[in-house]
DNA sequence: CAATTATTTTGAACGGTGTTCAATATTTTT
DNA sequence: AAAAATATTGAACACCGTTCAAAATAATTG
């Protein structure tokens, strides 16, 4: 019967939130395989039957994360506001998921690729939702703009908005002070919904 | 004699040089202690005699790095010029430096710390130098900014710039097409360079 | 210039890591 | 119930950064 199946799965359940467990106490760059099996009440080989790899396992629990942020954003969304209100809106969402997530939330990006093999294709396609939502207002704002270059401007406020964040948060860097964070993220993000509506009536 | 710190000094030198090299060919996450002393003709304990950790050695090759993007900025930047066009063009000469220099930028970030020991503050010290040149001309554009303020949107700034280039060229994340990149930046700078202005005005 | 002391350089050894794989245990099929 | 197919196990492996007693070298002394 499919006993086996149902086994397996629970194995990979089992790991991937003794893994997620991990993470958001002690960072991704603190997991360890012993550690996740243990856990996971399994012989440490058994990781390597349910995951290719403990990259793989730290991958599964990105995109968890991932659909956890998009939660978080959908339940932020406002409706009937002006698309610069829904921009900074998800700028604090982001924020907000980050603080709160912080170990997860850095896991996504510290979580450095060998080599050059890149995230598996379904893994970037997680991604894209993030920019989708971001580039809905800014259609709004510009509704000239070609879709193309709507999306390539979508991943740009992104990596600004993701960068401004990171500096201060991961700290790794001379970061803002945390308490100023808020408002000037909105700062720049309404600076930019400005000059990108003032751009549409030249 | 002062044959001892000589030799000292030179054991320093050729690690450093030596570690940089492997960084800048294989990236940080590839440098290994037994190929740098290798490479720098020593034995492997002689690191640890040069350096506290191979990790204070990683320190010291961003050290050499940033120093070289102080001096590739320093020549890009222009007088003569509009706050806005200074601003546009720091940009520029960080997004080249990066492209030019890609590992050894990228050590100077993915570089992450055991636990919480921060970078030393003699390091620290030496971001600022990138903060006091983003904030000169954004004095130009905004004169009855206090200092702290203009401090923290010099960070602000920065953070947007460094994050929209790092999601692209570190590409562990969705980016943009590289051959957009250029132009993506330098509307995201006259965008926030045109709020900061009018902000003055109002 | 020895002889002695102070310092540095060396590299085998240590503890910890992710990963593998023959042996064992378990489930499925016959 | 026996046999075949599969899954689980954990000792062993290769590699890592780091340590530290021993060997080599430099400085000091008589």
């Amino acid at each position: 019967m499919g006993r086996r199946e149902e086994k397996r799965e629970d194995l990979k359940a089992r790991l991937l939130e003794a893994a997620r467990d991990r993470i958001a106490r002690d960072g991704v760059s603190n997991l360890r395989a012993r550690d996740v099996t243990q856990d996971a009440g399994c012989a440490l080989g058994g990781l390597y039957s349910a995951y290719t790899d403990l990259n793989d396992l730290i991958i599964h629990v990105n995109s968890t994360t991932l659909k956890a942020l998009e939660q978080s954003l959908a339940v932020a969304e406002v409706k009937d506001k002006s698309p610069t209100d829904r921009l900074r809106n998800l700028a604090q969402g982001y924020l907000k998921f980050a603080k709160a997530n912080r170990n997860l939330w850095k896991a996504l990006f510290e979580h450095s690729l060998p080599e050059e093999t890149p995230s598996p294709q379904w893994h970037l396609n997680e991604h894209l939702f993030l920019l989708s939502i971001i580039a809905e207002p800014l259609k709004e704002l510009q509704p000239d703009m070609s879709d193309e270059d709507r999306a390539v401007r979508a991943r740009t406020l992104f990596g600004a908005v993701h960068g401004i964040i990171s500096i201060t948060l991961e700290a790794r860097f001379v970061g803002l002070p945390p308490e100023r964070l808020e408002r000037e993220l909105d700062e720049i993000i309404v600076m930019i919904a400005d000059g990108a509506a003032s751009r549409r009536e030249k």
